[in-house]
DNA sequence: CTATAAACCTATTGACTTGATAGGAAAATG
DNA sequence: CATTTTCCTATCAAGTCAATAGGTTTATAG
């Protein structure tokens, strides 16, 4: 299951593409709309820095802001640079230890093709599709 | 992500669909062949009997059998037994506390959608696909 | 230039989960 | 009635999770 910090990862990233996406967000304001404590964000937030898909400035005037466009974003790599893991079964992991049974394993194949399903269905799906402000979940009416 | 008891509840059950079906094998047989610890197997088949999904026999001559035939059961049903848990979110589970947000929530609808996607794929998978012994997976030449 | 605002870094905590072991009680049979 | 087997409850060490805490560095505003 998909833990806390994937899920707020998530919302983090939602927050920021529904911004302004040039200028720097500071910690504080995306801890206040988002009811996120402060210090637990700011761990999150490293891991999306350390892996590119955000840019922090420190210093006054600092923050945080999208290092793309929401739309170049797939929810999978969100979640992967939080830390979750997408593989449904350990033995898949790519640092996985031998069983020393998969020449006969009859549930591999499974797991793989459930892999392959989970990994398309979040790499299927981008930043811009969850933000509020984007096209598609505007009502009609409204455009 | 499934963890060990999810799995090796899986292997028990091909374990015991890939024997005669009709009579009782003892837990000391099914640890011999699959490698795992008696006693840690022993609170597996515990539950995996709560659930009705194998039929215990104590005493002389007793051990486990499967109540019903190794097309019947699906996947899904077995790795819920065992206690994993196939939603993708912590608040999709049925005793979830709300967390004050779901209307306005962007991500719902797509932890839904994984939901419905994964359950569908384990659920349409059946026992006797996994099992060797089963018509499909023997190849053509041997019929 | 200096006070301040902000990201950055490292460590620690308590609660919970996981995988596994241990010792025995109850039941059925040969 | 001795043996085999499931059944039951407790315990353990290691690890993970969510969160907190305190301090350091960097950049800007005034």
């Amino acid at each position: 299951m998909i833990s806390t910090k994937g899920r707020y990862a998530l919302r983090l990233m939602i927050d920021l593409a529904e911004q302004d996406t040039d200028i720097y967000t500071p910690l504080k304001d995306i801890s206040k709309r988002q009811g996120i404590s402060e210090k637990y964000m700011e761990l999150i937030m490293k891991e999306l820095v350390k892996h590119n898909l955000i840019k922090g400035l420190r210093g006054k005037g600092g923050g945080y802001k999208l290092s793309r466009r929401p739309q170049d974003y797939s929810v999978g790599e969100i979640l992967e640079a939080a830390g979750e893991q997408l593989a449904p079964v350990a033995c898949m992991l790519p640092d996985a230890k031998s069983c020393g049974r998969e020449k006969s394993c009859p549930t591999i194949s499974m797991w793989e093709e459930f892999g392959r399903l989970s990994h398309d269905y979040f790499y299927g799906i981008s930043l811009a599709d969850l933000a509020g402000n984007s096209l598609q979940n505007i009502p009609k009416t409204n455009r």
